[in-house]
DNA sequence: GGAATGTGGATGTATCTGCATTGATTTGAT
DNA sequence: ATCAAATCAATGCAGATACATCCACATTCC
């Protein structure tokens, strides 16, 4: 078990190294000229789910506000990263498809996201900006 | 050293555990009545700094949008959460002072938000949503 | 001292977000 | 089978965000 401060700070490191990855990922991702971050999580999700997903399974796992998300998917769809058809069962949804053009989009997102995660955690690890939840796990 | 694989590993856990705390704080706090989490953050450094604060100073600390920050502040000081006072030594800028009332809001603000890491880091531990990080340490 | 360059902060604008609500369909209880 | 309640997705709307730009003042360099 584990008190409150070394949860607290454990919370602390965990957001510094987690804004800072994030914000400098979307810099990065923004000047290659591709989409941001939320945009890679629905590519990725969908890419594992070749059957296709519905949205709302889709929003459960991803925590996003279903409006909001409704129309993120709009725009992915506008943009041809994914497909929205009617689902076959339910005369009420879609199914979502990720397309050709969206797992390429995915894969070149990849190579900045990544980097960025590696050098990020690295970094991290070794001014010590994590070692509160070591602790914690201790 | 730590591979590749384990900081990605890492990296997910610590996106997951720190989105689900974050959305679920701003829940309780709208439902309360209370500010969101970024205004938080302002009256935190703040009331660190009696002497005042000039926002760039803040901006940096916060990793926020410059053109953001300043609406922000904006809106903060209109709610009576801090005042805005012209900087004797730079007429260009301005000097952030925390209030009375923003103390106050910070502090109830702090009940629910502390309540969220606790139950939030504790839960992530429990289940071993963390432990990634564990080994990266090791 | 004066022009060039840099900085602090605000604002116009387009876009994005969340909340509340709606329309359509499905599910569940009786 | 019927009707109330629940679910899926979209949309109107108000507020927030990011980008680019702007203005005022400061600093630098000659």
């Amino acid at each position: 078990m584990t008190n409150f401060e070394t949860r607290e700070q454990a919370w602390i490191a965990l957001n510094r190294v987690r804004t800072r990855i994030y914000r400098d990922t979307e810099r990065a991702l923004v000047a290659a000229g591709l989409p941001k971050l939320n945009w890679y999580d629905v590519l990725w999700e969908l890419e594992q789910h070749a059957g296709g997903l519905r949205p709302v399974r889709l929003e459960e796992r991803l925590l996003f506000d279903q409006s909001s998300f409704s129309r993120q998917v709009m725009r992915m769809a506008e943009e041809g990263l994914l497909t929205r058809e009617q689902a076959a069962d339910d005369r009420r949804g879609k199914v979502l498809r990720i397309t050709d053009k969206g797992r390429d989009i995915r894969a070149r997102m990849w190579v900045i996201y990544r980097q960025h995660i590696d050098d990020g955690m690295k970094m991290a690890i070794e001014n010590g900006g994590l070692r509160p939840i070591s602790g914690v796990l201790d």
